[in-house]
DNA sequence: TTAAATTTGTGATATAATTAACTATGCAAT
DNA sequence: ATTGCATAGTTAATTATATCACAAATTTAA
């Protein structure tokens, strides 16, 4: 396979065209130009045109995309074609909301274990997914990766800082092959594992960098 | 003011240092390396002093950094000397757990204010923050301004997709110059305006993306 | 049929960001 | 004092990314 280094942005950017054509499809548009996919989402037309080139001609010069068949593209390229195994670690407001978040549901991803370590959460159920006990992490995931085959699972971390990296270590331990994290801590992890940090904090200190500077 | 356009990786990564240099701080450490921070964060070290010589010179060569100084340095170029106004519209699960979030409170932002449109949750409680309704915004939030004479006001959008964008307007209008959206939607604003959009599935779909690419 | 209008795909160019290499400075040991 | 070592700050080189501009393909209208 080659691949040519695709720049991460690019995947970012895929990941919302592939939304706003889901969107735009429901509304019944059938085909759409790059100059209104650019509209829609705020991008240049010639930038989504570069994105797409990375993997294919999809298009019709002078008439543009066919709205399902660019959409079905850019979910295989997402790699959204297979099943994917999702397990969420830590269960408190953060983790619970991200249990019931609908977005997730509606790109696909559904949430297949839950882990937390408070004997009051075990054995509830969120979501139709029981909530497990954290110390049978590695037996769950285990039996999980066995009925599924060879696909591989991510994780997701929603536990309290000082114990992101240890449920890492565990997941990754456990065949884990992707892991967000939403723990404001750097974790340290082998290579070949796929890591994405979601720090909420930060997000508003790039919102106060920016004002603090148009004040002066 | 000069201001050469600084690199919004560079903004992302001293949010980190600073998290980073609060921890090391809390620990005793007095002086520190770019090297150490590099290792502690996962850059480089080169890419860490190119980061901080964007806004002057904080080290003493030989030496290092003094930790303290150095995260107070940081903590004010990301303007977080001033208290900014922060409110959150929407509480479901997503609104509560941002409400309730320790790391915000940990990096200095307090939740001023909270809107809802169930009547069920007006009036009640969180953080010691009285939940209003929505219908109340823009009244709440003069008030709220004027207690605070020019401080901007930050608005945290968590409610459903449909509204997201009827809801920034009016933030807007009320003078919030800045918004963290995690509806997941292509939101127009005033250029101005500061935005930025959290959007969790595209994590995933960044993972799913880097492990199909692995997997062929 | 031909011409005009549209819109993709792409090579060339420009811009931006990162990395590497170097210089200057300060400290510690002798 | 002098030398050696460590490390910040800075300039240059490299790499990565985005923009531009145009040729190629298709449709529509005359």
């Amino acid at each position: 396979m080659k691949t040519l280094k695709i720049p991460e942005a690019t995947i970012v950017r895929l990941s919302v065209y592939s939304r706003f054509l889901g969107t735009a499809d429901r509304r019944g548009i059938t085909t759409i130009s790059s100059g209104d996919i650019a509209d829609g989402v705020g991008v240049s037309p010639a930038q989504v045109r570069k994105d797409l080139a990375y993997f294919g001609e999809f298009g019709t010069r002078g008439v543009g995309y066919n709205v399902k068949d660019l959409h079905r593209h850019i979910m295989k390229i997402l790699g959204l074609s297979a099943e994917w195994q999702v397990s969420l670690v830590g269960l408190g407001n953060l983790g619970l909301a991200l249990a019931q978040y609908k977005g997730f549901r509606e790109r696909g991803f559904k949430i297949r274990s839950i882990f937390d370590s408070d004997p009051a959460k075990v054995g509830t159920t969120v979501n139709d997914v029981v909530v497990e006990h954290i110390d049978n992490l590695e037996e769950v995931l285990a039996q999980q990766g066995a009925q599924n085959g060879a696909i591989a699972q991510i994780g997701i971390i929603a536990v309290p800082t000082p114990f992101a990296q240890s449920v890492a270590d565990r997941l990754i331990k456990s065949g884990v092959k992707a892991i967000l994290n939403f723990a404001p801590v750097v974790l340290s992890v082998p290579p070949e594992i796929e890591l994405r940090n979601v720090d909420l904090a930060v997000h508003l200190e790039v919102l106060t960098f920016n004002l603090a500077l148009h004040k002066s």
